[in-house]
DNA sequence: GCGACAG
DNA sequence: ATCTTGTCGC
């Protein structure tokens, strides 16, 4: 792991520059290893938003059966800003991932890769400071445009921003709103969104993803 | 200057 | 992200 999370001073525009040259660290290619375990993580709040609370689970990418989970909490550091919100959410993340048993051969992040105005979303930036092969995986759009997308499952349309190409708008189920794709770390843009349909079928979010999502708001677990 | 704006 | 029940649709 290269650096670690740097204190949150308030120094917006510090922030920003970091983010442009961490992104200039980002590898846009496939190496990653075979796939062996692959991780979902996630970030939900308690307290009103005080604790922050990150959520890692650790999948066999052969059966797609979670095999460990680990939930880290901390106090949160910063409130949400657009464009920099793996400075808020990435510490406890790191705090998570380094909890489980195995080290993940590839990890699928809540949030953008490198689908970001510096080309740094919480899901490059978890991999540059990692090392660790990363996706993001966005509900939503931060920046670029897009075309319609096809009705069906697999359909999909490149994200543009300032002429250039920074993710893809996939349909991940027939008939139900786009996921917002891009690569983070040592992915190709082309397998990302092939890898999100690998990895899920029958849910929006890839498997990964989506327990982690349940694991980070409670969900999943006894609550009423 | 006026909006837009991941989670 | 979070506050929240039932309800419409595949």
């Amino acid at each position: 792991m290269t650096n670690a999370m740097p204190p949150w001073d308030g120094n917006v525009a510090k922030a920003r520059r970091l983010q442009t040259e961490l992104a200039a660290q980002v590898r846009l290619v496939d190496d990653y290893p075979p796939l062996k375990h692959v991780a979902g993580v996630d970030v939900g709040f308690e307290e009103s938003g005080a604790v922050t609370r990150a959520a890692a689970v650790l999948i066999d990418a052969q059966t797609m059966a979670p095999v460990a989970e680990v939930v880290a909490r901390q106090a949160t550091r910063m409130p949400y800003i657009p464009g920099l919100l793996s400075f808020r959410e990435l510490p406890a993340l790191l705090q998570a991932l380094s909890e489980l048993p195995q080290v993940p051969d590839l990890v699928f992040v809540d949030g953008h890769g490198v689908a970001h105005p510096r080309r740094l979303g919480i899901a490059a930036h978890l991999g540059v400071i990692s090392g660790l092969p990363t996706i993001g995986v966005g509900k939503s759009i931060l920046v670029g445009v897009h075309e319609e997308v096809g009705p069906h499952r697999g359909d999909r349309q490149p994200l543009e921003y300032k002429g250039e190409v920074i993710g893809c708008v996939l349909r991940s189920k027939d008939r139900i709103r786009p996921l917002i794709v891009s690569p983070g770390h040592r992915v190709s843009m082309a397998t990302a969104p092939e890898l999100v349909l690998a990895f899920g079928r029958k849910y929006r979010l890839p498997e990964p993803t989506r327990l982690a999502d349940r694991l980070a708001s409670q969900r999943g677990t006894v609550r009423r």
